[in-house]
DNA sequence: GTGGTCTAGACCACT
DNA sequence: GTGGTCTAGACCACC
């Protein structure tokens, strides 16, 4: 097992919003939530969500405009492989869980074609 | 998007207690590894590992035996239902974040089949 | 006139504490005072405090170990010009506000020859 | 260490403005620029030069006609000793700091001299 | 004891 | 309206 010591609200917040920008939810460049609204969108306290945008601004994600907001990269190439890259994670995470909870190949592809 | 409030270490310590106790590794009334042994199996601090058994003695999932040791809750009621539980929101949860992804159903189960 | 929008209490901890690293009051690799001390010491709340460990962390002016405290960064050359140039910035910055109070060259040697 | 936590914006603008009334580009009972022409003198917002007036009428230092504009104060007295007790402030800061960066007498004057 | 995160609410500067 | 900083105090994990 994988003790994930990541797994804070800021963090989880930065991976929905790549999540969303992975899947064409949001685009390069567009505004982002203000971070009064954001606070309201994931229930957190706006302190926490001004973090987020100061943590995604700190690694290239994002930028910030005074007074305007906070926008998404311009750089298409910074979401480029961040979908099929959040997928593969997701799918071995997945994988791995089943089987720890002692479930084989057959059972496992059962029980997903009958989720979808 | 569902924010992890739970996803301190001792949580996730816990969960995967549950899940050991659900796919059968763990049986009920069971002795657990000692505070010292569970610390060095998770890699992690003697004090969160304490804590661990105190929280499941406190929501009834283990009781512990002075001087002899920590061991899972006697009645197999309370593991009963629990793997085919524990499965099915692991699926729900892959699913959920694969079409969050955008990926259609035959998408997702070409990837899992090629994952196993 | 340059206005300063960056004199923020934690950007100025953290000028300070360079000026010491620089000055020689404190040495490369040194323990820093522990987060509630140097909120104590600077008479500033434990939250700024941690931001400003965290900010010389992001910068690698400094590295933390989880438990045991913060650390003025190993590597010398990071502090090795420091000195020569906060002086620099020092003596610009009184030489052009004496000047805008209307004082000369000989008046400002002559008044800070008096004052040392 | 002592943090100045005056240093927003519109108290650095009022020091300046001050030090202009020390060093005789202003004088007593004289117009001050227009809000407008203060913001795009200092490139600032409007908003932030407005308030600048709006302390400066709490403290006395000016005070406003309606519709023709805003004066520093009439009294002599109130710019009087300013220009020595800010010069006198500005060395005994730069005196310390140098100081604490640890030059001594002879290097300050040295310093001082090549940069005049 | 150590640092780190989160919540709550206030003030500042900019558009 | 926008983001940024600061204060206050709580809880968590690690040594």
């Amino acid at each position: 097992m994988i003790l994930d010591a990541n797994s804070h609200i800021y963090r989880q917040v930065i991976d929905d919003i790549c999540k969303k920008a992975a899947s064409g939810q949001f685009t390069a460049g567009q505004k982002l939530p203000s971070v009064r609204a954001l606070a309201d969108l994931y229930q957190i306290n706006p302190n926490t969500a001004a973090r987020i945008y100061r943590e995604m601004e700190a690694s290239g994600l994002a930028f910030t405009r005074k007074g305007l907001g906070t926008y998404l990269c311009d750089d298409p190439e910074v979401f480029g492989g961040l979908r099929s890259e959040m997928a593969a994670g997701c799918i071995s995470l997945f994988v791995r869980e089943m089987k720890d909870l002692g479930y084989d190949k057959e059972e496992i592809l059962e029980l997903v074609k009958s989720a979808l």
